[in-house]
DNA sequence: AGCACGCCGACT
DNA sequence: GTCGGCGTGCTC
């Protein structure tokens, strides 16, 4: 029965009818994929675009089947087919499925997130367009110590910008000299790339450097529309190298000697053959990147079309990684992935990793989705970071779907950390993992650390933020004109303000949580939805005048710390103070142009800058991460503490032996024990054993039902509801089924949730269990938002 | 996800 | 008497 309402299912002319059933996994969370009727028969893997009701979606073909003729199908035809675009392999179909399927989500969510949104919005047309364009002018450039660098296609700005303000600028004129031996090997070695015309030499980084100083913010827009934006941009990518002492300017020595750690472990890489995990164990500053480097090389070296993904946990927080790869491998054309480019830049890059041109691929955890048809080694860089777990959506580890792909590919996998994620290190153990240990470090020495007890401490007992040898320490830095860092993981002002009259504390409307006071705006704002009203002059219950703020934040701690140290310069960054892009940096670079003596922050701090200048590094509060009710807190604290114990002493030069002090209320607490000896291996050794003893991960393996609504009773109904299903669905006991409890937050902006654990002794248990609990999750309604999260890492 | 359909409360 | 809220179901 053919409906008159569509004509268009009715092709006019037989010879272009439809002989194909092409089955599509669609962007929508649909669970299986749809059919569609299609003129040819369409590999897998083609990306095409489909209606979708009374929408256009990409789509990506898993198979084909010819269609019965005459067999009048209602079948919509597909709208097009993205030719230009080789078919997405075998494997990375397989990944996507293998995924889907292990994260309980539809197939085309996983799609969806792996391939770059620019992609999905254009037709084929823009998209053939664009690859043209792209091989044609993919010659770009980055401003660094050796100059104007050719980066094939990668890491670069678009030339044109870049020249523009050079020359507006002032700067010599065109030098060919200075386009290296290499960029002309890359351009023979690539394909499409040479037919476009040169682009002019370009003045050296130093160059450029002197030049800016001079150039105020009026000056740089008379040179171009976006000037003061792109060298604001550039100069937080470190591609302009401002200020910078000439020995930095100096080419990175080509062959650096390593240890024999550091040779041990690319031996065992050497010798690798096929699949295998190793677990990169070393210290901070022992050469974790100098292995991969080599590792990545090796690969490079030995076969033409090999790819290497390289995965860090945030791209802005580890600009010298990137860096040091694009110095290493100046000829090789790198990929970014990362949620801060640009959608069609994000493209180009995906694009030139999936074609093979792009043999080193840098990105965060949406890398380890990207299609890469030559890949032969993976790197993940700091794998215990718990950024590698998606928090949303396709709930996916990143760190374990990297492993998975190196099984598939039979390829080496390289698992990086100075506080291996409890998991790893466990497989290690059972010899799962190889484990390649370095704990000794190359430059500098390891900062000592000592624990503060603040129990008697005169000055903390009056209030103020550090005690007696904190403050000590602090100054003999100041009076040697070396640097501080003070950390505390809480920003803004105050955590809380409180009514001592009548115990009235700033909650927030919609969460709960209590509304932090930031005194520089006098606002009280949510850290968690957002919410921010005014501070109110008087207490909204009881109308006292003396509202008081509880506890301390950076903001307040920068404070007290100006009244304690009048003469040093103090700088802060967290959050606020680096809300646009680029502050941060910028706070950084005046912290290694040693124009600061005492930075102050949260986490940020502790992330990615090897400070020169600084020799103490102080926690001023982190018990909080002791007593937690996320079992996962501990580890997540110790990694930190080791994390910011590494800013200290990285430089050799330094007068005073580097110092991690650590301020707490219990300096015998294990953790702090184990901290202090720089003994991860004891730390892990009892949390796994405690973790043992709970039965949980990685002796288990768990589920998470997130249940979440306006309406607290509908959460509360679907949640029973749900714990019904799966009693009756694990008739002995297998997985366990705990009964639903609130989440960590209960309410979040305006939102009511509950979760609901489920944990199995193996994986295939659990799994099997998954399948049909999703299922009948699905058929019960409730009105409620829900999805279940595998292998939770927050709770 | 979007989008339409359908069924109950407060409005010109 | 309708407008519109959300709950439900569908998309090849």
């Amino acid at each position: 029965m053919v409906n008159p309402q569509i004509p268009e299912l009715i092709p006019s002319d037989p010879a272009r009818a439809p002989a194909w059933r092409l089955s599509v996994a669609v962007d929508a969370p649909i669970w299986g994929a749809l059919d569609y009727a299609g003129e040819r028969q369409l590999a897998p893997g083609t990306v095409v675009r489909v209606p979708l009701g009374r929408q256009l979606v990409c789509g990506v073909v898993l198979d084909a089947q010819p269609l019965a003729p005459g067999a009048s199908e209602a079948l919509k035809p597909v709208r097009e087919a993205c030719d230009a675009l080789d078919p997405l392999g075998a494997d990375w179909l397989e990944l996507l499925r293998f995924a889907a399927d292990y994260y309980q989500r539809p197939l085309g969510e996983l799609m969806a997130a792996a391939l770059p949104g620019w992609l999905r919005d254009q037709g084929a047309q823009a998209v053939q367009r664009r690859l043209q364009a792209v091989r044609r002018a993919a010659v770009r450039y980055r401003l660094s110590e050796a100059g104007l660098e050719h980066l094939p296609g990668s890491l670069g700005v678009r030339s044109t910008a870049l020249w523009r303000v050079a020359e507006a600028l002032g700067l010599p004129a065109p030098q060919q000299a200075r386009r290296t031996r290499e960029e002309a090997a890359t351009q023979a070695a690539t394909p499409g790339q040479g037919d476009g015309a040169l682009p002019p030499a370009a003045p050296t980084g130093a160059e450029v450097a002197h030049a800016l100083p001079t150039l105020d913010e009026a000056g740089a827009r008379r040179l171009h529309p976006r000037g003061p934006a792109l060298l604001r941009d550039w100069a937080a990518r470190g591609w302009l190298c401002e200020a910078a002492p000439e020995a930095q300017l100096a080419p990175v020595p080509a062959a650096l000697s390593l240890h024999p750690e550091q040779e041990q472990a690319l031996r065992v890489l050497a010798e690798q053959r096929g699949y295998g995990a190793q677990l990169l164990f070393g210290v901070t500053g022992s050469g974790k990147t100098e292995v991969y480097l080599r590792a990545v090389q090796r690969v490079l070296e030995r076969d033409a079309r090999a790819q290497v993904l390289v995965l860090t946990p945030e791209i802005n927080l580890t600009p010298q990684l990137l860096r040091r790869f694009a110095e290493r491998f100046p000829g090789e054309r790198l990929a970014l992935l990362h949620s801060g480019l640009a959608e069609a830049q994000r493209f180009d890059h995906w694009a030139a990793a999936h074609a093979g041109q792009a043999r080193i691929v840098l990105g965060t955890r949406l890398a380890v989705l990207a299609s890469l048809p030559g890949l032969a080694l993976v790197v993940v860089d700091e794998e215990h970071d718990p950024s590698y777990k998606q928090q949303e959506g396709a709930r996916y580890s990143a760190r374990d779907l990297a492993v998975w792909r190196a099984r598939q590919r039979a390829i080496p996998v390289l698992l990086g950390s100075a506080t291996p994620s409890l998991e790893s290190w466990h497989a290690a153990e059972q010899g799962r993992y190889g484990l390649l240990s370095m704990r000794q470090r190359a430059s500098g020495v390891l900062p000592r650390v000592r624990l503060l007890p603040s129990h008697h401490d005169p000055l903390l007992r009056a209030g103020g933020p550090i005690g007696q040898i904190l403050f000590d320490g602090v100054t003999q830095r100041l009076q040697r004109g070396e640097q501080s860092l003070l950390f505390l993981n809480r920003r803004g002002y105050a955590p809380v303000l409180c009514c001592p009259d009548c115990g009235w504390k700033s909650d927030c409307p919609h969460c709960d949580a209590h509304l932090v006071y930031h005194r520089n705006d006098r606002s009280l704002r949510c850290h968690h939805c957002g919410h921010r009203e005014a501070v109110p002059r008087a207490c909204p219950d009881c109308g006292g005048l003396d509202l008081q703020p509880l506890g301390r934040g950076t903001q307040r701690v920068q404070e007290a710390l100006a009244e304690l140290f009048p003469q040093a310069r103090i700088a802060r960054i967290d959050a606020d103070t680096a809300s646009r892009k680029g502050q941060a940096e910028a706070g950084f670079a005046q912290v290694h142009a040693g124009e600061v003596d005492i930075l102050v922050g949260t986490q940020m701090v502790t992330k990615g800058h090897d400070f020169q200048r600084v020799s103490l590094v102080a926690a001023l509060n982190p018990d909080a991460g002791l007593f937690s009710h996320d079992p996962r807190a501990p580890e997540r604290m110790f990694a930190q503490l080791v994390q910011a114990a590494g800013r200290a002493g990285r430089a050799g030069g330094s007068t005073l032996e580097p110092e991690m002090l650590v301020q707490t209320a219990y300096p015998e607490h294990p953790l702090y024990q184990a901290l202090q000896r720089n003994d991860y291996a004891g730390f892990a050794e009892r949390e796994l054993l405690e973790r043992k003893r709970a039965g949980m991960p990685p002796f288990s393996f768990q589920a998470l039902l997130r249940v979440e609504h306006a309406r607290e009773q509908r959460v509360l109904e679907f949640a029973e509801r749900a714990a019904e299903l799966a009693t009756a669905l694990a008739p002995e006991g297998t997985p366990t089924v705990y009964p639903p409890v609130p989440a960590s937050l209960a309410r979040l902006a305006g939102v009511h949730r509950l979760q609901l654990l489920v944990e199995a002794p193996r994986r295939a248990l659990l799994h099997a269990f998954l399948a049909q609990w999703r299922h009948a999750l699905q058929e019960l309604r409730g009105g409620v938002r829900w999805a279940i999260d595998v292998d939770p890492t927050e709770f």
